[in-house]
DNA sequence: CTTCAGATGCTCT
DNA sequence: GAGCATCTGAAGA
């Protein structure tokens, strides 16, 4: 099994609705003791940092949780939402415009068996993917074993990386972000990418 | 297919 | 103490 190369830290020196856009179609891959996992990225949302009042870096607030995020592009900035889910999100622009992309789907490639036992559900015979097996940004990290060991760790050559081979085909739609609380004028924006087909 | 309630623990006020 | 960038299972249409 091989892996084309991971992503270039220059790949996420943008804001982060062009990387949420990007990432579309690249392959999230984690190496771990129990087995390589992988999956095409299939659905992302966009925070836009101090101005993004969704965004936990709004008006540059800066906190134990939020430090990652002032970290390099291409690092990862995790944290754990409603005491129980893990939410992966790649750092991008630059380091004093903490922008982020939230993962929130994977279209499962590699390690499938590995994914579906952390998840706790029946392995498909003969490789067969389960689309409903990170299709939340809950799901991709507890099926791709992410947590907050690997808050802060780079996304250009680790234990997790992206990799520069792009899936082809598919069309990308664009929808209101999901499951923010009040934010005004911010919840209605199209910040969502989804990867169809 | 849909809606709905409950789980659960950290972060910030 | 309030509020979460969520998920699951049960119940109803």
């Amino acid at each position: 099994m091989s892996f084309s190369r991971p992503l270039p830290h220059t790949f996420y020196a943008e804001d982060a609705l062009s990387v949420a856009r990007k990432l579309l179609g690249h392959c999230l891959v984690v190496r771990s003791e129990e087995g390589v996992t992988g999956g095409t990225i299939i659905e992302t949302e966009a925070y836009c940092g101090a101005l993004d009042r969704a965004c936990h870096s709004f008006r540059y607030r800066r906190t134990a949780r939020t430090e990652p995020m002032y970290g390099p592009p291409g690092s990862a900035y995790v944290y754990l939402v409603y005491g129980i889910h893990h939410c992966l999100n790649v750092v991008c622009l630059r380091e004093d415009e903490p922008h982020a992309v939230l993962i929130r789907g994977l279209r499962p490639t590699w390690g499938l068996g590995v994914m579906a036992r952390r998840r706790g559900v029946p392995s498909r015979a003969n490789d067969v993917p389960n689309p409903r097996l990170a299709d939340g940004p809950g799901k991709v990290c507890e099926a791709m074993g992410i947590d907050l060991a690997d808050n802060g760790t780079l996304l250009t050559g680790g234990r997790l990386m992206i990799t520069e081979e792009r899936s082809s085909g598919g069309c990308i739609v664009q929808g209101p972000r999901v499951g923010l609380g009040d934010v005004g004028e911010f919840r209605g924006l199209p910040w969502r990418f989804m990867l169809t087909g």
